[in-house]
DNA sequence: CGCTTCTTTCAGAAATTTGTGAAGTTAATG
DNA sequence: CATTAACTTCACAAATTTCTGAAAGAAGCG
């Protein structure tokens, strides 16, 4: 049996987590730095770290942090807070909020859109390849309609599931 | 208008989309030769491209297309062929499986899910971490189940909008 | 308004990734 | 079974990316 949770927790687990989470994630594409910080995030108690409590944890330059936190702010994985009367910076996850922004890779799938869009008009709508890359672009509108249905039925879910706000 | 459809297809066009739609696919962290291959065999009108075509349409090395091609059969985008009566091979994609793989980044998933579950059980699934990082986890297992019911729409969708096999 | 505390920017060193030519391997064909 | 066509592997040069220390830039506080 570990130590129980009225003691101090464990640096040695949360190592362990925010470093094997976060190799998953680069496996998945994202850069290290920003990898580990989110991993980092995730794995606190009160969801949120100021910049010089990452660079301890992690052993990374502030500059380090500043680039990872820019990066995932970018792309809605946290959202920075000022502390009031400090100028310490606090990164937060809100623990819906991330995982919306994975499934929000609208920006990215609309480029996508665009792309196959032009290239069923430059190389005609009546040629296989045409037929081809129209039929891969409905499949994107398609999955884009149903993410969003999708998401709804998640925020149902986990209210039954976890109640809360 | 441009030349219509009896005639020889714009070369112009063709490479004018494989290499805007291969931008998006970079920039979706897919690698460099890998999406121009894969653009290149989407704006195919049979399909399918051999390593000498696809080395001349995109002007790079034979190197460089084995590379490229090994990568994409890894994650199952493209299929190889064996051309009968000689040794030349041919790479395919198949007009829907390909993206179902990009919906089954369920190794991917699963992954994510066992580093989760880890962290769970090292934090202490009573701590305010532990409770985040099973949040999560079951939004994930709830985004695992759904996409195969999605999926199976798609191909509900697909068939009345597309007929064909 | 000057001092102090954080954070950001920037130039560059180090590590990694990418694509090539060349050599090596496999398999059809005569 | 030798030849040749096609693909793959490998070592390396070039390009890119990543992280750092140092300097510059905000912002509270006296």
């Amino acid at each position: 049996m570990t130590e129980a949770n009225g003691t101090r927790r464990d640096p040695e687990a949360v190592s362990r987590f925010v470093e094997h989470f976060a190799a998953q994630l680069v496996e998945a594409g994202l850069p290290r730095m920003p990898a580990r910080v989110f991993a980092a995030l995730l794995a606190s108690d009160s969801g949120a770290l100021t910049s010089a409590e990452l660079s301890e944890q992690l052993r990374i330059s502030p500059a380090a942090v500043s680039g990872a936190v820019r990066y995932l702010a970018q792309v809605h994985m946290l959202s920075r807070e000022r502390e009031p009367g400090s100028r310490r910076e606090r990164y937060r996850v809100h623990s819906d909020q991330w995982y919306e922004s994975l499934t929000n890779r609208e920006a990215i799938l609309k480029r996508w859109e665009d792309a196959l869009r032009e290239g069923v008009t430059g190389l005609g709508a009546d040629t296989p390849a045409g037929r081809r890359l129209a039929e891969t672009l409905a499949f994107f509108e398609f999955v884009e309609r149903e993410i969003a249905a999708l998401m709804e039925r998640w925020r149902v879910h986990r209210e039954k599931t976890f109640g809360g706000t």
